[in-house]
DNA sequence: CTCATATTAATTGCATGCAATTTAATTGTG
DNA sequence: CACAATTAAATTGCATGCAATTAATATGAG
């Protein structure tokens, strides 16, 4: 490599690239978990919004997990195919689309309460020290949504 | 929302959420600059990769940005019809595919070389603490590597 | 040397992400 | 009220990610 390589262009030097490979290896652990709840990641964070939250709109789902319609749409349909959501339009309001869980959907909750936990234990991260790490994302994540 | 919600499903107590819409926005602010350059993120990280060490294996390409052929050899294929790269079978083992930058290809490191400071600016964070940051979700990476 | 094993890319199939456009419904203004 | 502007989903098109399989090449144990 050349000596006089930029600094500021290494890879190892790119807090975007560490965000990129960190998210995509924090979703592969969650993967055999999900598998056995036959859940992609995205689906798994949809449903954690409705068990917060029942019978929300797409629009108000996309503002949770920061998606649109172009990615909630199908991944919502595919929920729909597998009884756990239903999609009705909203009486008061016919452009948007309200989703609500099924018995089905529902009872699924406790079936996936443990991997947070089991996924952390995995990373041997503390409790203490993975809060910090997720408030100090969530700040910056404030930050770039304002610009 | 009921009152006796498990606290450990709550989206916003996710560090993996937070790793996952960090990830996004971050490559959002980068979009424009790299729109100028006629790039994708993916595009961009790999020709990192390759600006810092040219005429690289697909497979030590994938040991870097932790992705897989899958996701590499449409990516290079890519690159390749712009003419920023070319791929070579490696003589001495013709599994292998080298890929080296054109002059094309390196020429556009300079057009490039601003684009991480001006994101940096954006998020408003010092460099002292993105470093830190980085370096977090470096070790982060590396533990879950282990896994 | 030889053939089973391993390694590297490429391919296939599926599920996102997201920009851009379209369609349907609602809202605000004169 | 009429109608332009706005809003919410859906659709379309493209580029990933990644698991699983395949094809070609290299390696190593006997």
């Amino acid at each position: 490599m050349a000596e006089d390589y930029p600094v500021q262009l290494k890879l190892e030097h790119q807090l975007c690239f560490a965000l990129y490979a960190c998210s995509r290896e924090m979703t592969k652990l969650y993967r055999p978990f999900l598998d056995e709840l036959g859940l992609t990641y995205t689906q798994y964070v949809t449903l954690l919004v409705l068990w917060e939250q029942d019978n929300v709109s797409v629009k108000q789902l996309g503002e949770h997990l920061l998606l649109d319609s172009g990615t909630l749409t199908p991944l919502l349909k595919k929920l729909e195919a597998m009884r756990l959501v239903a999609r009705v339009r909203d009486p008061k309001d016919e452009r948007s689309v309200l989703v609500q869980l099924t018995e089905e959907g529902r009872a699924l909750r406790s079936r996936a309460e443990h991997i947070p936990e089991s996924v952390f234990c995995q990373v041997g991260l503390t409790f203490e020290e993975g809060g910090k790490l997720r408030e100090r994302l969530q700040q910056l994540v404030e930050e770039m949504q304002k610009r």
